[in-house]
DNA sequence: CTAACATTCAAACGTTCGTTTGAATCAGGA
DNA sequence: TCCTGATTCAAACGAACGTTTGAATGTTAG
């Protein structure tokens, strides 16, 4: 009997999901050739095509693999809140925090590639390629549509149009932050230290977002007089 | 003497440029091939390389091209409001209006190709290459810099590392809203006619964005207990 | 052991890419 | 008119790409 742990079953692809994690991260999914990609991953060039069928096939498996457990504990949350609070409606701080917290608990999980994946995705909301966003959307909408509601129930003074901008300005927000790790040095005097602290960050951000989420309504007689 | 308007200067290099604007939203930086680019443009294969020497440098001079006066644009655009002001401060919401002003206004700009450029920028914040999110960091920086320290002198109770996130955040919501005009069917209801009306969506934005600025200062302290 | 299956491997395939080349064409001034 | 420099053109270059192939190797069950 051999002592060594039995091999994993799917150690290959595995560690092919890594590899395309990190570098799709680094250099984007044209730039990222399937000979370097299968080279980090310690694999033959023709390990992509027998795991995966192609490396379009291989791009939306990175997604599936974190987006939709991702998603899933965002929705379990949101049902935990609402039991807790019985019948009372949520705060929209609570529900933010529900969202925002799934991608920044991502963001200091070391161990696996979270914060490679997390940095990927929010780069890839505005990817050109229309069925790579599509991809995205799909897999994101059962959330969407489960935190939707949850912002009408807790707002329901508010215009549905724009609750729905509001919500996609959140949205923007939290991607571009997710994306831009670096691009905060268009402003200078980060203090680099701060940067990555998840919780210090998770506090800047749902301040902002609820300010803005919660916005007095604008004058909308003086935007058509303005016309 | 020809009747005929005499040939602009560099007809090629400017129906290149227009051609590349459109095609790098649509498909990408990579996705673009030059064949594709210089037949949409009317221009031979290697005229790409004879006018611009290669497509790096076309890629360059895209962003050069609207990116320049745009930022000149906007600082004068705040020059003018504080020199109005004579002394007194600028309202957080006025110096706001002056950046996002400068992009909704190339939006509705429909004669030049003034949108496409608007969301192919949006897109390139993040892009995956360092040596063109650094050029348009470069390209930005003076703007940058001169709005930081409008929002400092009209926020002078704010501490600065507070200021310089949340100036990250607005800029994050601006690129992502301007990128994403499509993924914001990911949360439907969204009517289509509203989507493109730059007034409505300056008071939409405007209003969401200075809330985000002024929102209240989170208690230091709740940070450092909680960790 | 052996048969059956899953995985890995080196090699090659055809295509497309950005770029280069050298001749052809055009314009304007002497 | 002829010369000169700028621009356009068709053709080709070598390199890199994603994918396929068929044999080799590893693994598992009978």
């Amino acid at each position: 009997m051999n002592l060594r742990a039995v091999k994993p079953p799917h150690e290959t692809r595995t560690r092919i999901l890594d590899a395309a994690e990190e570098l799709f991260m680094q250099h984007g999914f044209e730039s990222t050739s399937m000979r370097l990609l299968t080279a980090k991953a310690g694999a033959n060039l023709a390990a992509v095509n027998y795991h995966f069928g192609s490396k379009d096939a291989l791009i939306e498996a990175v997604f599936r693999r974190r987006l939709d457990p991702m998603n899933t504990s965002r929705i379990a949350e949101l049902d935990r809140l609402e039991k807790d609070a019985g019948g009372r409606a949520l705060s929209p701080e609570a529900i933010i925090r529900a969202f925002v917290g799934a991608s920044l608990r991502m963001i200091e999980d070391s161990k696996s590639g979270g914060r490679n994946f997390i940095r990927l995705l929010g780069r890839t909301y505005t990817d050109p390629q229309k069925h790579i966003r599509s991809l995205i959307g799909q897999l994101y909408a059962p959330a969407m549509e489960r935190f939707k509601s949850a912002f009408e129930r807790a707002l329901p003074q508010m215009p549905r149009d724009e609750l729905v901008w509001r919500i996609h300005f959140m949205f923007g927000t939290l991607a571009y932050t997710l994306a831009a790790t670096d691009t905060v040095q268009l402003i200078a005097g980060c203090k680099p230290e701060d940067r990555y602290d998840a919780r210090l960050l998770e506090a800047r951000l749902t301040a902002f977002l609820q300010a803005g989420l919660l916005a007095p309504l604008h004058d909308a007689g003086d935007v058509k007089k303005a016309a």
